[in-house]
DNA sequence: TATAAAATACCCTGAAGAGGGTATTATTTG
DNA sequence: CAAATAATACCCTCTTCAGGGTATTTTATA
């Protein structure tokens, strides 16, 4: 437990070599809405002198604004931001610099964010904040050389979720069902789904057990938590 | 937007004067389960001499071994973290050590946290990470002088939240009431409620109504909604 | 101990819902 | 164009539930 006295990355730094590897400068941008973590992460980060942070921002659109004017190699992302987030600044990035190579740093891991990332954006790598700083600088050294650094438990999580959402694929709802319930999740009865809808209660009966046959529930309360689950509200 | 480039903290040290109000060294333990935040935050409050770092830790047990070595003065701590959460860590370290000031610096802010932290431990400061370095400084240094440092955001949450706590404790649910209402959430009907409890359906049925009553709702769906709301769940 | 609050139980009514059908009319897709 | 899918609509039955009562017993609490 020595680790947890003094200043963690001297000695680690100390102890280790990251810097042998690879002299050539690593341009960095860093975006992340908490402002504490990107102040923490470019002091933390300035103790490696093969890597110089050209940029950062507390959103998407200033970020994008500085790169526009001085180029980077690697942009890490917070993936869950406000305004903008991780997702289409990735996409927008990757977009109008291809060169430029995205590692997501991110507090969730959730399956749904892993998976938007690495599909629509094609990103790199991708960190949890659990990790500390010498897997951060092993992860941007990787990804700068060329390669790929994903944490396993991300990997995980997503194909943990990619089988669930393979699974709910199978129950395929129609536009109509999905329609019908999101008013049942605001607690509308089939009449008043009816008169909003402009059908008969009758139809709206058939649509409801329907649903229920498909999703495999058979009250309002435990479909509304299956449409939760499945991402369907 | 000059502050996005380069070494934040290194242009804003210049321009104000941290250091200047005590010399004294204020001897800090960070606790936070991402351990990149401590290393950024290491790295960043390396810069300031009057700020020395006894111990880090990313859980509670760990944080309270280190401390118990090492005296502190104030406790910087994360709310929302794994095995012991921000508030038991903060109860222990006042209780043991009832001279260390404890700043929350948190991502939510959320009522209900708020108001454990200031209300169970008696903390004396609360930000989100949302600040940056200097605000930080500025906390922990008047935290030190025997002062406090709310966030006026995270006040403004706290009385939000008090206030919807009195709505909610002006409807006073029973125990049995709150028990009936959780195996509604869990998709029971009125017989299995029953049969669970060892009670009739009679009484089932009279406690919903109660139950309905008190709420002001009328379906079991907008009830348990309400009580997510009121984290009644 | 007296009183209030909580938990128990029953009755009745009408509306709504779940589950079982069948069937016609778009609309999409191979 | 033919076949499949989606959306529409109706019928029937039986159960559950919401909402309106009243009333007894147990448990706190003043």
């Amino acid at each position: 437990m020595e680790q947890l006295y003094g200043y963690r990355w001297n000695t680690s730094r100390n102890s280790h070599s990251y810097m042998n590897h690879s002299q050539t400068l690593i341009r960095l941008a860093i975006a992340d809405d908490h402002q504490i973590v990107i102040d923490g992460l470019c002091a933390a980060l300035k103790n490696f002198s093969h890597i110089s942070i050209s940029a950062t921002g507390t959103d998407g659109n200033a970020l994008l604004q500085s790169i526009s004017e001085k180029p980077i190699d690697i942009l890490l992302t917070d993936v869950m931001m406000p305004h903008i987030g991780g997702v289409e600044l990735a996409l927008e990035v990757k977009k109008k610099y291809p060169e430029v190579k995205i590692i997501a740093l991110s507090m969730s891991g959730s399956g749904t964010l892993v998976e938007e990332m690495m599909g629509k954006a094609a990103i790199e790598g991708y960190l949890l904040k659990h990790c500390g700083i010498e897997e951060l600088i092993l992860a941007i050294e990787k990804v700068h050389a060329g390669g790929q650094y994903f944490q396993t438990t991300v990997l995980d999580e997503l194909s943990k979720h990619l089988q669930l959402k393979k699974q709910t694929s199978d129950i395929r709802l129609t536009q109509r069902e999905k329609e019908i319930i999101s008013l049942m999740e605001k607690g509308c009865s089939n009449k008043e789904i009816a008169e909003g809808l402009f059908i008969s209660v009758r139809t709206v009966e058939t649509h409801r057990k329907n649903i229920f046959r498909k999703t495999g529930t058979n009250t309002v309360l435990t479909l509304v938590k299956w449409a939760y689950e499945h991402k369907i509200l």
